[in-house]
RNA sequence: GGAGAGAUCGCAUAGUGGUCGAGUGCGCUCGCUUGGAAAGCGAGUAUACCGCAAGGUAUCGAGGGUUCGAAUCCCUCUCUCUCCGCCA
């Protein structure tokens, strides 16, 4: 939700960034039902401290004066109710409309219209070259048996995956790099709750829109986490925090579960896109002076994670059509896929300033006693299973073994080579 | 799943229809005192909304109801705790 202040203060500048976002909203509906709230509010609390004051006086009145007190209350009560009746649908109109406005895109973000005018920002090393004919990471996978999806096709459905041997093993290797990344610069480790009521996933936003992507649990009530952005941001909701608690960094780890409705036909094959996987995500909370710097951070995150592993990647600046709601800014890193010869999404960040934190009413409060909202942001530190994807294509040999990346071989009980079983 | 108890201002507590947005203690902040500190003393110590302001309104787990008036009475829900059952 954006700050309604911003739109009495500066329409204009509202609706040009929802036309940046591509986004139909009507403002100046906001406007006036805004404009109408505030009057209900000005007339029904007047009456309401009417009321208070000459309820007040019953109680001292005689008792030959009272029954007339209150039989004239009982008519500014009716009045009250009316009143409050008529603010009440004012302010769900306007609180409708209010949430349907995305976050605004700052300043330096890219003006377009879609994923078309997105652009590279920077490149990490030549796309792999092999003096063989290289092979899928499914082909690859399934014969050396680390992946089953035929199986997991038995006991689940389409779009799930058994990660077995060491391609397990590689999932537990990326948690221990990035954990010894990411926890020096005071990422604090979290394993949060995959299931969260409604309060929480509504908080987020992700009720509004994009609804049928989430598993809803409908007998509990619960929904199922997409991503663990959604538990980190929701678990500090309705609290202020000290300006010297902040930044504060999480790195989270968690399945994540997503229907894939309306994807139908596209990567149906294997596991890089399935209705569950495991991710860790970094998630910060900053004064709103800091969080550009911070996003800037959690980029340079992203690409440390990426080059510790020797992967071919880019980085790609998101343009505002192409931005999701929250998001006031948004980088891809893409890192290459040698069997589609192109690069593939693995990592994004994204700085949701206050969008969220309003939403949630999380707060700051500074060294000298205000308080205000305080910002969100959130980067991917690995998306496993499509970060096992590009490790078994690029570290193939012609022989259908995966080198193990240098990084992750601490972590992989002395297996330097994955070979045929 | 069964039975019971509870939820008040950072923490602990008081408060059973009007003088309660709410007392007390602790904590915290500022001041006095001191060579310095402790103790002691004094003052302060929630958030949101409306309003140029004065000020007003709301919030005692959440939502609804009764009433001229609700922390206090009624209903629904949520959460916490204890015991039993089950379980990793």
């Amino acid at each position: 939700m954006i700050d309604i202040k911003l739109i009495r203060e500066n329409p204009e500048a509202v609706k040009a960034g929802c036309r940046a976002k591509n986004a139909d909203v009507d403002i100046d509906a906001v406007i006036r039902l805004d404009a109408e709230r505030r009057e209900l509010i000005q007339k029904s609390e007047g009456l309401k401290a009417q009321q208070n004051r000459e309820s007040e006086e019953v109680a001292k009145a005689a008792p030959a004066e009272r029954a007339a007190k209150i039989e004239a209350l009982k008519k500014i009560k009716d009045e009250f109710r009316a009143l409050e009746a008529r603010l009440d649908a004012t302010s769900a109109e306007l609180d409708k409309l209010l949430r349907l406005i995305p976050n605004l895109p700052r300043p330096d973000v890219k003006v377009g219209k879609d994923d078309s005018e997105n652009f590279v920002i920077s490149t990490f090393m030549e796309p792999t070259k092999f003096d063989f004919d290289p092979k899928d990471y499914m082909t690859l996978g399934e014969k050396l048996g680390i992946i089953d999806v035929e199986r997991a096709g038995k006991v689940s459905g389409a779009r799930f995956g058994f990660l077995l041997r060491e391609g397990a093993l590689l999932e537990f290797a990326l948690v221990q790099y990035a954990m010894k990344t990411l926890l020096p610069e005071g990422f604090a480790p979290v394993v949060p709750p995959v299931m969260i009521n409604e309060k929480a996933m509504g908080g987020m936003g992700y009720l509004d829109r994009g609804r049928d992507e989430i598993y809803h649990l409908a007998e509990d009530n619960l929904f199922l986490v997409g991503t663990s952005e959604q538990v980190i941001g929701a678990m500090h909701m309705d609290e202020i925090m000290n300006e010297v608690d902040l930044p504060l960094r999480y790195v989270g780890f968690s399945s994540c579960f997503r229907r894939e409705a309306g994807s139908y036909g596209k990567d149906v094959r294997g596991i890089l896109r399935v209705h569950q996987f495991d991710k860790l995500e970094m998630f910060s909370f900053t004064t709103p002076e800091v969080s550009d710097k911070e996003h800037e951070f959690l980029r340079s995150m992203e690409e440390r994670l990426l080059q510790g592993l020797k992967l071919p990647h880019h980085v790609l600046g998101i343009c505002s059509g192409d931005l999701g709601d929250p998001a006031a800014r948004k980088w891809d890193l893409e890192t290459w896929i040698p069997s589609q010869n192109t690069y593939r999404e693995t990592h994004s960040t994204s700085t949701c300033t206050d969008y969220q934190a309003r939403r949630l009413n999380i707060r700051l409060r500074r060294k000298d006693g205000t308080v205000e909202i305080l910002h969100t942001l959130n980067g991917t530190a690995f998306a496993i299973g499509r970060t096992i994807i590009a490790i078994l294509e690029n570290y193939q040999q012609a022989d259908g073994s995966i080198r193990v990346p240098e990084a992750l071989q601490p972590y992989m009980n002395g297996i330097t080579v994955i070979g045929p079983r």
